[in-house]
DNA sequence: TCAAAAGTGTTGATGCTACACCCATGT
DNA sequence: ACATGGGTGTAGCATCAACACTTTTGA
């Protein structure tokens, strides 16, 4: 690397954040309305510059609190995404953006931060054209997380701290759009050992109906050995 | 995303690559002899600022050609790895890197690009304490080459348009650190459609003994279902 | 009594590992 | 002849998808 006068150039650095959770059974993606040019009025990811002194993951984490208004977002999945830094994906000026990918467990409304534009959960199918190429990140975001939950234990980002295999079977069956075998997913979370960990004693109903759900901690490991594999993948061995 | 003014902190922006190729049995990364200070005289990643109407990926490619003097790089595996922002990775200025893995199928060596600094294929176990956190870009590069020989159709890439699976196995050995049944892996991968194709009637020698071998084409897939997972996985069901 | 959700059992098919074995070539 | 690497076959084991079935709750 040289240190060449000539070839420095100076760049704005941002991050931008794709924040999901599950709410009611759909995915949703945290949004905020633009208030300024450009792309004014319309509805674009949340982010912002990064400080003098900040990592990109400080800035995210930082970013991720002020937007979401939770007073303790150091427990929450804060993953990199990519960056992207296309010349001209913002018209005002040089803009590389690192993108940041983060799960929640619930969806309490977000309260404005600092900035007055609005911020709202938006179901992940209907969020609509976004400003700059957020529509892009957006889609890697979730191809990523889909993909994720195959071979990491990435999936209890989304539940609460303790939650029955009913929920945990829901945020794969949401995320990914398809159903999945109950009594084959319980076992396959349970052979899968530091998952899950079981709540001794502890029983919760879910719908209001049927027998109490055993509850469940996430455990200490990371990787999913064997995968969780989706279903349906078009090119099968017949 | 605001436009704030007092937010807005210039930052130097570069590309580091971490370039692999596979010769004489061994993984092998390109370094550059550092020429001045901060760690004159040390090894890093090739790389450099990103020019103002560059994206990064331009970029990256651009640097893997002056490094390697190679004139075409376009068919070569290129993928961004991940961003680097720790406030104090360059003592000089404020410097965001986005860190970039290449695959050469050879190793052919390097000739001196524009700089001065000459340039060396290393062994990847021998390659010492380099500067920066160039060392942190390496051990992320190495870790996310090894994951991914698992489930993408990768292997091609460290190999010439045309090899034989002798020649497609010892890749993945070298990159693992481990032996492969060879009649297994054979079965696996000629079970992937697209992974590889079959160059009809043609046949090589490998280490001048033996049958000749059949010589294949790098497929149009990219997704390795299933995955071929490798083996000495230490939490293992018995 | 029924619906709904949790949890357990079972079975047939599939896939994979670990080999044994044959083939073609250079020395 | 033999060493070397390519290619084929196979037996046993593990895994898994698909379903039937029982249990426990609320209405």
């Amino acid at each position: 690397m040289e240190y060449d006068k000539h070839a420095y150039e100076p760049f704005a650095v941002t991050v931008d954040l794709a924040v999901f959770t599950i709410r009611a059974g759909a995915l949703r993606v945290l949004l905020v309305e633009r208030g300024q040019e450009p792309y004014a009025g319309q509805w674009a990811l949340p982010g912002g510059f990064l400080l003098p002194k900040e990592s990109a993951e400080t800035a995210a984490r930082r970013e991720l609190a002020e937007e979401t208004g939770l007073s303790d977002v150091s427990g929450l999945h804060l993953e990199q995404l990519r960056t992207y830094s296309d010349p001209g994906r913002d018209p005002r000026m040089r803009v590389v953006s690192v993108a940041f990918t983060a799960l929640l467990p619930d969806a309490p409304e977000p309260r404005g931060g600092s900035d007055a534009a609005q911020a709202r959960w938006v179901a992940y199918d209907t969020a609509g054209p976004l400003a700059f190429d957020h529509d892009r990140i957006l889609a890697d975001a979730h191809e990523r997380v889909g993909a994720k939950l195959e071979y990491r234990c990435l999936a209890t980002a989304f539940c609460p701290p303790e939650f029955t295999l009913g929920e945990l079977r829901e945020v794969y069956e949401t995320v990914w759009g398809t159903a999945l075998d109950r009594p084959n997913f319980r076992r396959k979370v349970l052979a899968t050992p530091g998952f899950v960990e079981p709540v001794p004693g502890a029983a919760r109903l879910t719908g209001g109906r049927g027998k109490p759900a055993a509850l469940y901690r996430a455990g200490p490991a990371t990787a999913l050995h064997p995968p969780l594999l989706r279903p349906s993948r078009e090119g099968r061995p017949a």
